[in-house]
DNA sequence: GTTCTCACTTGTCCTATACTTGTCTATGCG
DNA sequence: CGCATAGACAAGTATAGGACAAGTGAGAAC
């Protein structure tokens, strides 16, 4: 009986990651000490290792290595990723509504991230299946913003318009009562619990881009987050309470 | 297990700054002094300190030093840890108060999780400088909960006293109005806006041992998410946006 | 008081080494 | 032809060690 080598080592390396001998996050050993290990050629090896990221167990970065990937959902929704997506990702069909878009002068708030000129203000309302979902405020610096139409802002999320590489975010989520433009844009009773999630977007060379506020009704949204076991992973999770009183 | 130097270096500071052995706003040891306290290149080191500074711990300014980051109670941990220790960190003395401890039929809700069966269900409350913090409510299966008497739940976090190692946590961050409830404990009026999070956390095989409610009033408390650079992230950071309509 | 100097700090660049994955070729075996 | 071994090279990463510029702060000199 003929058996397939590198079948073999990838249904053992299967069940070490599985069984949580290599946790999320963590690195395997190199290709060089697999090797040696399973007494296999490196490209076995590799074939073994390329089936595991076909299944989207393991991933790996040139010049760092492999690692246990985390899991594929997550993966897909964890990404620096717009709401769209995510809605589009479970079948909802999304609609961007653009309701303001003006050169202002940034509130101070805005101006303390982004620094002091004018910036691109834009109100947008979002739709889920036709019903208003999420009332989103967008500012960003003028000169990152001279080339963006309404109709453009209206058609794509900003992440794909802008003319630089993201380099990732921070987003703080709080609760608030609906001021009257929330309620009248979101179709809710004024002073109703919504979530508001206020996201400085940053390039990939660390300056803030973009700030974003979100408001969201209570009743049809919640935000989820996997802490992951607190000693193995490598990335810390990035989730952490703040006391804004 | 292969590891990388800087990341190391990153978790014992970041225990460091986090557990106040560097208190808010003063000065870290000097990259040189670094480099020979942990035997690292300064090329080490800084990369060390310059993943605490993109989680917002710690800060620098040429030709002073590095110092921990001004908003005491950002410093947080990231990890998988209580609120209590979160505020300890930052100097708030926490303080927790038992207002029922009764084992119960579950919730709905809650049995969906833990399964059948009778669980021990604590209702609490957290006080942050002897002002009302946040309402809590655990619910603990009994066969867990056995050995655990009141007196313990209130002096110690239930991740202290469970005696299985914990495996990580998913947790869901809503907003809502107080109930009448919420408001008498939080001492808010009713129907105001509440930060409502729900976390499911399982023991290091995967089975959830624990389900907790913890509701913040909003004008106190926020979550701060940092959301890494896609594509260099290892792990990915695990948010996602759920409808629950 | 003001100014200067000097020690010390971080910011930014460089070279160099070792190690990793990505990709390719050549070869043997059934 | 698929599977395996062996090797070579490119590209990326981690770390060490160094050099220099620029900012800070305290004390000396005036």
């Amino acid at each position: 009986m003929r058996t397939i080598r590198y079948n073999e080592i990838a249904a053992d390396l299967r069940r070490r990651v599985g069984g949580g001998e290599f946790a999320a996050g963590r690195l395997l050993p190199s290709e060089a000490d697999l090797t040696t290990a399973y007494g296999a050629s490196r490209v076995t090896i590799r074939r073994a290792l390329d089936l595991l990221r076909s299944e989207g167990l393991v991933d790996s970065r040139q010049g760092f290595g492999w690692f246990v990937a985390a899991d594929p959902l997550r993966q897909a929704l964890g990404r620096l990723g717009t709401i769209e997506d995510q809605l589009d990702a479970s079948g909802v069909r999304a609609e961007r509504r653009v309701l303001d878009f003006a050169f202002v002068e940034p509130p101070a708030t805005v101006a303390d991230v982004l620094g002091p000129g004018k910036v691109l203000q834009v109100r947008r309302v979002n739709l889920a299946d036709g019903q208003p979902f999420a009332r989103i405020t967008v500012w960003c610096p003028e000169d990152l913003a001279e080339e963006l139409s309404r109709a453009e802002v209206e058609r794509s999320p900003f992440y794909e318009l802008l003319p630089v590489s993201l380099g990732g975010a921070t987003q703080t989520i709080g609760a608030a009562a609906a001021s009257p433009e929330d309620a009248a844009v979101l179709l809710i009773p004024v002073g109703s619990p919504v979530l508001r999630c206020l996201r400085v977007t940053k390039a990939a060379d660390g300056t803030a881009i973009l700030v974003s506020e979100h408001i969201f009704p209570a009743h049809r949204t919640e935000f989820v987050i996997d802490l992951p076991r607190p000693e193995r992973s490598i990335a810390p999770s990035g989730i952490r309470f703040v006391d804004e009183a």
